[in-house]
RNA sequence: GUGGUCGUAGCUCAGUCGGUAGAGCCCCGGAUUGUGAUUCCGGUUGUCGCGGGUUCAAGUCCCGUCGAUCACCCCA
């Protein structure tokens, strides 16, 4: 009986070609993060389960990766990365100076049905800041969100951070006379808004709160929260008003945040949140108890959504595509076109190597047409033929096949030079 | 958990009224013995998802089942 050789349900095989994608994705978000000042850390796969229990509720679990583990612990794969981070904030905190401004890339688990943009696996990119009860704080989380989408090649017509205040809504709620219990209920109500625009006014009837009022409320945002001007004044100050949309329709779902929140969408396809995030001041006490008490705020991304936007965005894919070339594509592929000169061509593959260049080359005998396939193959930027005119060497660029014969002591700044994408092309006729 | 759609070669798919399975791509070889894009010639590749039923005969019709996918639910 043999095994399946697909994957789990909703799990992915990264082969080169992903996992080159899945690379970029990292590489935007950890540059971006380095230069708001955020510094990575990293936490457990598996916690235990109550973690997740405690934060949102039972109901949660059923869409946990959760077993008991060999010493019967109740654990759980994480769902996603904010609990690990509060508990360590909540144990080590105090030993760092606030703000403390921290961001993690880590893989996350959820039991669900997988569907467009949503997977059983997936990869989070998640920044915090811990410390800093000001408006301030929260701008700075969303400009760190559009400096990211535009790191990754998205403009203001086709990417947009929603931004509201769910402690807006919450005022709304008690000034109606709802109870504690209501407002939650309400919340959820607004937050299915838009997916369910026919069952609303009924279900806001039931609470005693009448359609025309939210629509009224929703009308005004900049009454109905002092956070948001503070945000969206912040986020104008840096040249970022463009990506920015003021809309209370954004609540996000059950959760602990407690004031700002906001969403990023893309425009024009139609997908699911690319991210999500807001202030969640209360979340460190609910978990190390009073004494860990600490303001906070954070956004996750996931690599799912954002993945398929980029392939879908021109722009971005170009970008994605220059990325791959510059850091995957071989600098030189040696072609050894006689065999007795086999030698010197690993020697100079060497050479090249600890020059910093990446090189390839065929490792047994082999027909010269197939090297130069390989070559292209492998996208290498050029081949370098080893013959019986060594050290004389012949470099052809493959993209515009031009080449010329050069001395083999003069390869290494050629090579380099073939790295400037923008080098006209045949550069290399002699 | 509920519903829609789809499962045929490694990949993308065609397959008429039920009549004994095909194309393109990929891959391999050759035209071309020291130079990769085109072209031409030749070649390999099948549990038609699986199980049952109807039939002289099933890829095709029926039932079941599994898988994929999309949507609902949920979305931390």
């Amino acid at each position: 009986m043999s095994v399946s050789l697909k994957p789990l349900k909703g799990f992915r095989d990264f082969l080169p070609e992903t996992c080159a994608v899945r690379n970029y994705i990292f590489a935007c978000w950890r540059s971006v993060a380095g230069r708001y000042g955020f510094s990575e850390w990293e936490g457990p796969v598996l916690e235990p389960t109550d973690l997740y229990r405690k934060k949102s509720g039972d109901e949660i679990t059923a869409q946990l990766f959760n077993f008991e583990d060999k010493g019967e612990r109740e654990v759980a794969m994480r769902p996603e990365l904010t609990p690990s981070l509060a508990r360590i904030v909540a144990r080590e905190g105090r030993a760092f100076k606030k703000p403390l401004k921290w961001f993690e890339i880590g893989q996350c688990f959820r039991y669900e049905a997988p569907q467009d943009g949503r997977l059983r696996e997936f990869y989070q990119f998640n920044c915090d800041i811990f410390g800093e009860a000001s408006p301030a704080a929260d701008a700075e989380l969303v400009a760190l969100a559009v400096d990211l989408v535009r790191e990754l090649g998205f403009s203001p017509d086709e990417v947009t951070v929603r931004l509201s205040d769910r402690a807006a809504w919450v005022r709304f709620a008690e000034e109606a006379g709802l109870t504690d219990d209501r407002v939650t209920e309400f919340l959820q109500i607004i937050d299915k808004m838009e997916r369910a625009k026919e069952e609303t006014p009924a279900k806001l009837e039931a609470l005693g709160i009448s359609m025309e009022k939210v629509e009224a409320f929703m009308a005004d945002p900049s009454g109905a929260s002092e956070a948001i001007g503070a945000v969206v004044e912040d986020l104008t100050a840096r040249g970022m008003a463009d990506y920015i949309t003021v809309d209370l329709g954004i609540v996000r779902g059950l959760a602990y945040y407690t004031g700002v929140v906001f969403e990023v969408f893309d425009k024009k396809l139609g997908k699911r949140a690319v991210a999500g995030g807001g202030r969640y001041d209360d979340l460190c006490e609910l978990i190390g108890g009073r004494k860990a008490a600490m303001p906070a705020c954070g956004f996750a991304m996931g690599d799912v959504v954002i993945a398929s936007l980029i392939e879908l965005t021109p722009k971005a894919n170009a970008k994605l595509t220059e990325f791959l070339s510059k850091e995957y594509a071989p600098d030189a592929y040696v072609v050894v076109a006689a065999e007795e000169r086999r030698a010197d061509a690993l020697a100079l593959v060497q050479k090249l190597r600890t020059a910093g260049l990446r090189v390839d080359y065929a490792m047994v005998k082999t027909k010269i047409p197939k090297q130069f396939q390989a070559a292209e193959y492998l996208q290498a930027r050029a081949a370098v033929v080893v013959g019986d005119s060594y050290p004389t060497v012949q470099v052809k660029r493959l993209a515009d096949r031009s080449e010329t014969e050069i001395a083999e002591s003069a390869l290494i700044s050629t090579l380099e030079a073939l790295r400037d994408p923008d080098l006209p092309p045949g550069t290399l006729l002699a």
